[in-house]
DNA sequence: ATGGACCGATACCGTGCTTGCATGGCAGCC
DNA sequence: GGCTGCCATGCAAGCACGGTATCGGTCCAT
């Protein structure tokens, strides 16, 4: 035989009445299975778990110990159907959130606060992958929302997170590194530093655009931004990089403003895929349809 | 409906197999049973656990959430039998111990020591009370063993646990605070201070029979060791009290050997009543009985 | 596009467990 | 010594659970 969880709640109600009658009264049920429930328990466990003493019951030290598992094992049985509710309408449960190396700077810490107001009891795993890995885990519902780059696929949801414009670092080396006030690109006659059009082919496409694609060809590539900071502070060119970058202050680099002709703005998004099953991002979905406003 | 550990069994295999038909094949079981075990566990817990692709199964988030729980409750429901038959056959367990004050002094750390060697796995339970106290909760079976002084009532099994005699406390104020050697009782010219006959009656009679009954009825009476030794240095007379007590050094009072003549020795038993039903009991007893050489 | 393989869901039937009723056996009490 | 309270047991009925057979859907190969 095998244990039951009757058996066990039978156990439990004898073993704090310390008495059959009152024990089958509370459970609903008459005596003689209980009895029988009882002398099962203690066949399967090869234990007297009372001692009958022709006047009440009383357990034994073996009784006292599976008492406490019994008590566990209930206790624990009577939580999961509300924990797995709760799960299920996304009251609690894990949010799997990527980011790029460059989001992560802006926006990752408000952006956690936001979740965190909008669907309390959630919790946040976190990845650092760039955008089209993003898109890919995306699809396979490896993770559950990414702060991407543009373009972002039609298969997703999405919404603007952050906006903000390009600045100019320079070497302090660099003529343009001691003036103030803003600069046009055209004044940078020595070589820039681009971005990968793999690892970041928005950021790629945009400088490209924006200082033209003969003169952005000759520098050196990197995806990371950190990368690209030391390329410029080893004096190897110029980078556009986004503005809240700045607040990384790196020795040997100085940021200069861009001419408002010269201004372009690069955004970062929070994106999902609607039919994804976790109910944390459904729930946190539909907060974000209803009230798109990030800072609430 | 209600929760069954069928089901919990049965979905715990599904959520790992992530297939019906091995799932039900490692519980030795045809799919069907399966299907309605799951399909009940979503109907009580009023929650989708699988979604079905119609190529295989895929956990939902709340499933997830609920196969922990599930887990949990099966590894609990595992462990509960083997611990409950350790409980009974006392390799594990909680011995209930008291002790005299007295007692405590000279040899509760040592019996502690040998019954943690006896029977690892046991805990003790300590509570201080004196020797009838001792008794009246063996019989209620609401201790397990006492450590106390005789005489023992038959009811009780005991074993003789330490011996000692008694020694002289005096005031150092005392002309028999400065010598040297074994002094006889005769030569005490003053008040004794005794034991309760209540509290100490073992001691007292001692005692009493020691010194003749009335010189001992002159003295103050006491039942707690350091009382008594508070009211030597007090100098309200001298005491006799068990050697042991002489490794607590109490200010203003000395110890004094006794003539071989006047030698008496106090004894101590380890004491337990046989029908207890305490596994963890039943085997210090039954280690006792086969080797009562108490330093092994 | 169609047949086949795979997989989960459903229908139906048989069996075995569990329950409830009635009763037995035993210890303590007036 | 009869009575009462309590746990154990015998027996018949109900029901829950498992097995067999089959259905309906998806995916894949030809």
């Amino acid at each position: 035989m095998d244990l039951s969880l009757q058996q066990l709640r039978g156990f439990v109600a004898v073993a704090e009445e310390l008495h059959y009658g009152r024990a089958a009264q509370r459970l609903n049920l008459t005596q003689p299975p209980l009895t029988r429930q009882i002398q099962g328990l203690e066949r399967t466990l090869n234990v007297r778990l009372f001692d009958r003493t022709g006047r009440g019951v009383r357990l034994t030290a073996a009784g006292g110990v599976f008492l406490e598992h019994a008590r566990r094992v209930l206790a624990l049985l009577e939580v999961a159907p509300e924990a797995t509710r709760r799960a299920a309408d996304g009251t609690t449960g894990t949010l799997r959130l990527a980011f790029t190396a460059i989001g992560a700077y802006a926006v990752l810490a408000d952006f956690l606060t936001m979740v965190g107001k909008r669907t309390p009891g959630v919790t946040a795993e976190l990845t650092e992958l760039v955008s089209p890995a993003q898109f890919e885990a995306l699809a396979n519902l490896e993770i559950d929302v990414g702060l991407v780059r543009p373009p972002i696929p039609a298969q997703f949801e999405s919404l603007l997170v952050h906006s903000e414009d390009l600045v100019l670092a320079v070497p302090v080396s660099h003529p343009l590194a001691l003036g103030a006030g803003a600069v046009s690109l055209v004044d940078v006659t020595d070589d820039y530093i681009g971005y990968s059009p793999e690892g970041s082919q928005y950021l790629h496409d945009i400088c490209a655009a924006m200082i033209g694609m003969d003169r952005y060809a000759v520098s050196q590539l990197a995806s990371q931004v950190p990368t690209m900071l030391a390329l410029v502070r080893a004096g190897l060119g110029c980078a556009l990089i986004p503005r809240s970058i700045m607040a990384m202050g790196v020795e040997g680099v100085r940021y200069r403003e861009l001419d408002a002709a010269d201004a372009h703005s690069v955004t970062l998004h929070a994106c999902w895929s609607p039919d994804n099953p976790n109910p944390a991002l459904q729930r946190l979905a539909e907060s974000l349809r209803l009230d798109p406003h990030l800072t609430t």
